[in-house]
DNA sequence: TATTGAATTTTTGTATACATTTTCTCTTGT
DNA sequence: ACAAGAGAAAATGTATACAAAAATTCAATA
């Protein structure tokens, strides 16, 4: 694979995302510039690169010579955030029944599965697979803008995703629920297959999320 | 009102960005940071900043020691924000009538559209006041995460916009047609007002700016 | 002991110097 | 005239120095 050159900041950027995404830097964790130059073994600009581009995502929050803190999730946000995905995924998910490519959807969602439950003993990992299969669904809009919004909530949806499991989320039986999924799309089973997704995914997700 | 004191990037990045939804920086325009620490009469560090801002939120692209460039708008982008706008304010209009307060929505749509009519003279304030009314309509879900879709796409909608201005799209009749959206919101007819959101503003809105 | 407040330290904001890469220019050779 | 390439100029990336604001410390006082 091509190693295409990236800038301190950008590298500054992935490492303190994933610290943030891990709760290795916990929500509402305060950072300081001090401890990540040390920490990334970096001058003070590439940093704070990293740090503008977070916080514009929304990752980070602060003020005019305040400090930052890591965006702390709260019961709005959970709502917030399954909101938009039903929202997207539900219209997505109309989609690809009604132009009748539920068949070839069953695999690609299938290949993510795949994933899934190749890595169901490391729950990040695990979140992480989860979301690429909902951003499977919602790729039917073939749609930047929409992959973006995912991109940009899919640190939330990990953290809160995280939360989920630690509250009970079950994953060998999510991953088993997945397996029906397929079934029903396989059989063009509109009806039953968005049940499950309504179901087992949004509710089961937010409930165990707002638990925390 | 109070004045939040901020800092130089900020300052910087509200220049910049205004600039560029103005299109005083044209679409496909080359940016350096020499002009804009020239222009903005402040070091490079600060104006550094505003540019990881805007290059996260799209609006600037560039890549490792490589110049930097306005985003342009492809015909794909404009389909995709259409796309995008008609899916969340679709959904969102339906909310407002199924949950009983269309008449509620008819007043706060109308205030925006005497703004619109307030500075139908001048093609950015209008294009501005346009996306607030399209904004009301979303605020039905009370979600910050659509909020900020809107407010983080708005650059482009209204790049996209001050286009369809340009090349064709009539104020006076728009807003004729918007006191006809509000009427049937008053007598709480779903169909006709969508009918006329849909028709008026997403298909000639599109229409016209993929003339370009 | 509790509290106030000045001095110190820490932290963030800003400017500048230096390094690396790219781009332009101009010469040289065919 | 044109292409190639060395060298200069310009642009972005990185590090450091300095400034301003906030947070902390700790002694003096009630």
């Amino acid at each position: 694979m091509e190693v295409k050159k990236q800038s301190l900041a950008d590298q500054a950027y992935e490492k303190i995302k994933n610290n943030i995404l891990t709760l290795t830097y916990a929500p509402g964790m305060t950072l300081t510039e001090a401890m990540l130059t040390s920490e990334l073994g970096m001058s003070r600009n590439p940093v704070r690169a990293a740090i503008r581009m977070l916080q514009t995502e929304g990752l980070i929050v602060s003020n005019y010579y305040k400090s930052m803190t890591v965006k702390d999730i709260t019961d709005k946000d959970i709502y917030e955030i399954y909101q938009l995905r039903e929202l997207l995924e539900g219209e997505a998910f109309q989609l690809i029944f009604k132009s009748g490519r539920a068949q070839e959807y069953s695999y690609r969602i299938e290949e993510k599965v795949v994933r899934m439950n190749a890595v169901a003993d490391d729950i990040y990992e695990w979140e992480l697979a989860d979301t690429k299969m909902h951003m499977e669904i919602v790729s039917i809009f073939d749609n930047d803008r929409i992959n973006r919004i995912y991109e940009t909530n899919l640190s939330e949806l990990i953290r809160m995703g995280l939360y989920s499991v630690r509250n009970g989320m079950h994953i060998p039986s999510t991953n088993a629920n997945l397996k029906l999924l397929i079934e029903h799309m396989r059989n063009n089973d509109y009806k039953r297959a968005y049940e499950i997704l309504q179901k087992d995914h949004f509710e089961t997700g937010r409930d165990n999320a707002l638990k925390k």
